[in-house]
DNA sequence: CTGCGTGGTTAAGAATTGGTTAAGTTTTCG
DNA sequence: CGAAAACTTAACCAATTCTTAACCACGCAG
């Protein structure tokens, strides 16, 4: 599956380069200018931060803490940074960086550590069962499978996908073409209609579990827990 | 849970300071002077490996596909090196390191780095049931082969790379794309469809057993045990 | 009531995926 | 060196999954 990767750097230069070697790399990038523009992405459910630590507005340090405490947040972050004293770095640690990449740095290093800090943060990830929502709905991301009670729903991988963003958002609605993005993911060209397809498809899997993905007329679906 | 670290370094001096700090950090400590001396120490399960790159004898990194690719092990690994050069720095990474700390360092930050890895790395270690399977079917690392009852049965290399990551984790499923990175361990590229035929062999030597190998149409392969 | 937008459902054709065989290449080993 | 084993790729076919289009039902405004 494709990895999303939040660069936050306030020079246009380094972001550019970044998101360039990074797509190159096959991953999905999305960029911001400051911590407060990445606040406003966060809702794209990024799968690791590069996050650089001095900028104007919040520094990088305040957005990690930010993240971690209010909204629970337990994203991957690398920090990239010019200081590179000993207090910044375990400060970086501190609020639960993963890794710590002093400028400059070459593209390989960033690339090499972007690579090994997913691999390690999808192994965590595998193993914690995502459970969430009524009833012992859990997600197997180990097994792609759904577990109700004691049953074992076998999903196909768009229907798995789109399972996943939903019970992994409980009560947020996500728009057909929200979906079509985080699933398909540059896939060609597909009709959103197809959603609706594969929804059917989870719904009559879950059985009466399936009543709990619902429609919101004009603005796409969501996984309601009550 | 305590942690076991295991320390892996020629020079006496600085085995010892190492020890010394993460005890005091609440982690259990061995030690090894040299490659060949920590691969006895393996048994004993380590939560992380320190591993210095330069020493006589098998280099760190020598040790460290060892272990990737004979002992299936995936153990967490920081490098610990004078060599700063980013070749080394990447062949690191490449053969699967979650960190590289470079001589001299602090101590505090190789505590902040252990922290950070061990974190990471805390859910993925905890279910490492070896050789599970249904009926005696039990992988033998040393001679390569794997045993159904009273049969030995030879497997090559790839074929018991395949079967060993399939049968240390029953029930989880492996996209062609893991395999091929666990397995292959990032030699020249290969096709994925390559897994196909050697599932197709690994199936057929394992007669009935061969049926434990299941497809997941678009996940990919696992071994199930009922 | 009618027209329009939205969403559920179904079925069929298209596209993808996986099992298998076979042939060519590389490696291993006597 | 030469044979055997191991590995990789390609091709064919079957099965599953995906996509599209069509048909309904529902709610709502005119």
């Amino acid at each position: 599956m494709q990895k999303r990767i939040l660069v936050v750097d306030d020079e246009l230069d380094l972001r550019d380069i970044l998101q360039c070697n990074l797509e190159a790399a096959g991953y999905a990038v999305d960029t911001a200018a400051s911590a407060e523009e990445a606040l406003t992405l966060i809702d794209r459910a990024p799968d690791l931060l590069l996050l650089d630590v001095m900028m104007g507005g919040m520094s990088g340090f305040a957005l990690a803490e930010k993240l971690r405490k209010e909204h629970a947040s337990a994203v991957p972050i690398i920090f990239l940074t010019a200081k590179d004293t000993e207090d910044d770095l375990l400060r970086g640690f501190s609020v639960g960086a993963d890794d710590y990449i002093s400028k400059p740095f070459s593209l390989q290093e960033v690339l090499a550590r972007v690579k090994a800090v997913l691999r390690r943060a999808q192994q965590a990830e595998a193993q914690e069962d995502k459970t969430c929502s009524p009833e012992h709905l859990m997600l197997d991301n180990q097994r792609k499978l759904v577990r109700i009670g004691d049953d074992e729903i076998p999903l196909s991988k768009k229907e798995f996908g789109i399972l996943n963003i939903l019970v992994s958002n409980p009560g947020r609605v996500f728009s057909r073409e929200e979906i079509l993005e985080q699933v398909w993911q540059g896939e060609s060209y597909v009709l959103d209609r197809t959603v609706d397809v594969h929804i059917a498809h989870v719904r009559k899997k879950l059985g009466e579990m399936g009543n709990h993905i619902v429609n919101r007329q004009g603005h796409g679906y969501c996984f309601v827990k009550s």
